[in-house]
DNA sequence: GTGCTTGCAAATGCTTTGCACAAAA
DNA sequence: TTTTGTGCAAAGCATTTGCAAGCAC
């Protein structure tokens, strides 16, 4: 539903914000800018400069407590690729990721696409947090990247 | 010391470490063994704990560097859960796993039970580094674990 | 004024690295 | 001897937190 990734207004970043019970302040907004502007995935780092690329100035440690209340709040979803390499995903329809394990680069496989089945039952005190599927691909041993 | 789940003598550890390449000194017999006796799966600290349990001292560095080790010459696989959250895994066998948010806890789901379909082809000059799937479960909201 | 928000800097947690010493080939 | 492995302590990196100052209602 709300999977702008396109051309955000500040608008409606205001509105989303509101709609997810969050107060909309100058530096959320800008966070929130930067999230679902730009298009694709984005580490905390990415988004500290991305924010910050223009006058604003905000600092690290508010980048990092809005993108744990955006997650919190639903608007974005952390995806682990690695240890300490985290990023987020304005996309919070399912679906899941393909990892480039040479370049870091991190693609989405729309869930359609994919097809999962057998996913075990849940214990009844427990609910479902999510699937995380991460598809990761590198070069081969013999090529350029895949050289070590 | 070592709760032994699958029966592995130090001869089988021993040659575990030929077939992969690997030296065996104590040290990595040590950790071979803490990784392979005590089933299920152990973050870096968990082996630094099992391996100096007993009498043995092995230090930290040694402990991620023999890791490391293991992981590159494939005895081992490394299990993302969470940022900073990483499990070392034994299983080698194509298999997913199941994360409960609350406790930490990691559990096998056999490959076998799981299906998934339409993954997409890798540019050609890629190979697949493997598919990682993690179920994540949490207590409902209202129960004593899922209080925030 | 009261309560939420920000940001600096310090602290944390996990992991890697530099370097000297020890062991093995 | 030459190579390889070990371990301490220091460095590194990503993230969190304590606390004082700022802003909003």
């Amino acid at each position: 539903m709300e999977t702008l990734s396109s051309n955000i207004s500040n608008r409606d970043v205001a509105s989303l914000l509101h709609r997810h019970g969050v107060q909309p302040t100058a530096q959320r907004t800008e966070i929130a800018l930067a999230i679902f502007c730009n298009a694709g995935h984005q580490s905390a780092d990415e988004v500290y400069e991305a924010v910050n690329a223009d006058a604003t100035r905000v600092s690290r440690a508010t980048i990092y407590n809005t993108l744990k209340l955006f997650v919190d709040r639903g608007m974005i979803r952390p995806v682990i690729v690695a240890p300490g390499k985290v990023f987020y995903d304005p996309n919070m329809a399912p679906h899941y990721h393909l990892y480039d394990t040479d370049t870091g680069e991190l693609t989405d496989i729309g869930a359609d696409q994919v097809k999962i089945h057998g996913l075990p039952k849940l214990p009844p005190d427990k609910q479902l947090d999510g699937v995380d599927v991460v598809v990761r691909m590198r070069s081969h041993p013999n090529s350029p990247h895949g050289a070590h």
